[in-house]
DNA sequence: TCTGGGGTCCTAGGACCC
DNA sequence: TCTGGGGTCCTAGGACCC
């Protein structure tokens, strides 16, 4: 028999480990808020029949949830973490392997036993019993195939809360009338781009060409692909690396106009970050700062922009963070300021005002000559409101968002004690 | 009035070096 | 004077995940 692994996930996870501690809370609609209380990050199976979406802002289903005697959490996510590792921690006294893939989900080599259906149970049972969270287990040949085996759980409402897809024609049926959106790994573009070429379900996918697949879409479909034909390319990651990036970003609850305003967020933020790092051991090489204006507000011109600064050595000390992210938001404006292409904002300025020396110092930072240029942008576009970050869930501005923030790396290696 | 906060990987193109 | 190819690094952008 081949090698089977079973993914194992927690069912609703924040809202699940709020009932832990409060029981009255069962058969209760919960959900859990972001940072500061603005989505919805977590709903409990009542609220998703109310069809509130994921993510939703708050404020759009406060009433619909007040009429349901919901109870509202704020995030808390040191229990969440705690949480975690007790799920964890009582799965690995069932298996030997287990890779924890995210706060709630963990992947683990099924051992050669001759009950597989048994092993599941006894795997829902005692996490539940051991930590009171409610679980799911998909097992299967491949990560892929067992992603998609404990989602048929989840589709199909099974009662024993596991899936196994063990031989090939019983895959093949399951695959046929799976929807090949729902595969991990297939987003929202691919999906459509599939869609347009005739390929819906899961097994659709599996029955293209490999050369079609690498050249229309890449190495990672195919990979995905060959998942789920039963040939595994995703290995147990039993000793992950450590991170490579690490992002502190938050939005702001109003509008800011002034760059004092903005640097003394990036301070803060910039502070936050440098302990992050220090509480995961970790040092940066370097650092980015980036800005957006807010990305609801249709009305406004958008403005995104980002400065990356090479740290003089890698370290994770707040004065040396903090004065390099100041340096990165100064070079913003003054990169904005001198590139044409950098914005839309800063695209309308005359010829004239771009041809402007720079307008910055950052060893010697000049702020009234910062304010001078918001003042322009003010003038121009009636007020600007440059946000920290912004919002959204997986929409085009996250996507461009994303590698922003990747240049702030890190390394463990005895450099651990560099703390100027 | 109020719209999250983290992460990873892949690829294309340009600069620069030999 | 003209022409070449290989390699690395960096930046930017796109896609995905929880």
């Amino acid at each position: 028999m081949p090698n089977l692994i079973a993914l194992i996930d927690c069912d609703n996870f924040y809202a699940s480990c709020e009932r832990v501690f409060d029981p009255s809370l069962k058969n209760k609609p919960v959900v859990v808020l972001s940072n500061n209380d603005g989505c919805i990050v977590a709903r409990s199976q009542e609220v998703k029949d109310l069809g509130i979406k994921m993510g939703s802002p708050y404020f759009k289903e406060k009433a619909l949830l007040a009429r349901h005697n919901a109870a509202v959490f704020s995030s808390n996510y040191e229990l969440y973490g705690d949480m975690s590792e007790r799920v964890m921690a009582t799965l690995r006294t069932l298996y030997s392997d287990v890779e924890t893939y995210s706060i709630d989900e963990a992947f683990v080599k099924i051992p050669d036993v001759s009950n597989i259906e048994e092993l599941c149970s006894q795997t829902v049972s005692k996490v539940k019993k051991w930590t009171g969270i409610p679980v799911k287990v998909g097992v299967s040949i491949t990560k892929t195939l067992a992603k998609v085996a404990a989602e048929t759980v989840k589709q199909r409402k099974l009662k024993d809360r596991y899936f196994v897809i063990k031989d090939i024609a019983h895959k093949d049926d399951i695959l046929s009338r799976f929807a090949v959106g729902d595969v991990w790994g297939i987003g929202r573009a691919t999906s459509a781009k599939l869609a347009k070429i005739a390929v819906k379900s899961a097994l659709d996918l599996t029955r293209l060409d490999d050369s079609d697949i690498k050249r229309q879409f890449g190495i990672v479909l195919l990979r995905t692909a060959w998942e789920l034909r039963g040939n595994p390319c995703l290995d147990m990651e039993l000793d992950p690396e450590p991170q490579k990036n690490l992002c502190y970003s938050r939005s702001f609850s109003h509008t800011i106009t002034k760059f004092e305003e903005l640097k003394e967020s990036i301070i803060a933020y910039a502070s936050s970050a440098a302990e992050k790092l220090r509480a995961r051991r970790l040092i940066a090489s370097s650092l980015t700062v980036f800005i957006n204006t807010s990305y609801f507000d249709s009305t406004a011109p958008t403005y995104a922009n980002s400065t990356t600064v090479s740290l003089p050595y890698e370290a994770n000390s707040t004065k040396l963070i903090v004065n390099s992210a100041v340096d990165a938001l100064s070079k913003i404006y003054r990169k904005g300021y001198n590139y044409k292409k950098s914005g839309i904002i800063l695209n309308d300025l005359t010829s004239e005002e771009l041809q402007q020396p720079s307008l910055f110092d950052y060893k010697n930072p000049k702020d009234d000559k910062i304010s001078a240029v918001m003042d322009l942008i003010n003038k121009k576009y009636g007020k600007g409101s440059i946000r920290l970050a912004g919002s959204g869930f997986d929409n085009d501005w996250k996507m461009s968002r994303n590698h922003l923030s990747k240049r702030y790396t890190s390394d463990w290696n005895e450099l651990l004690d560099i703390k100027p």
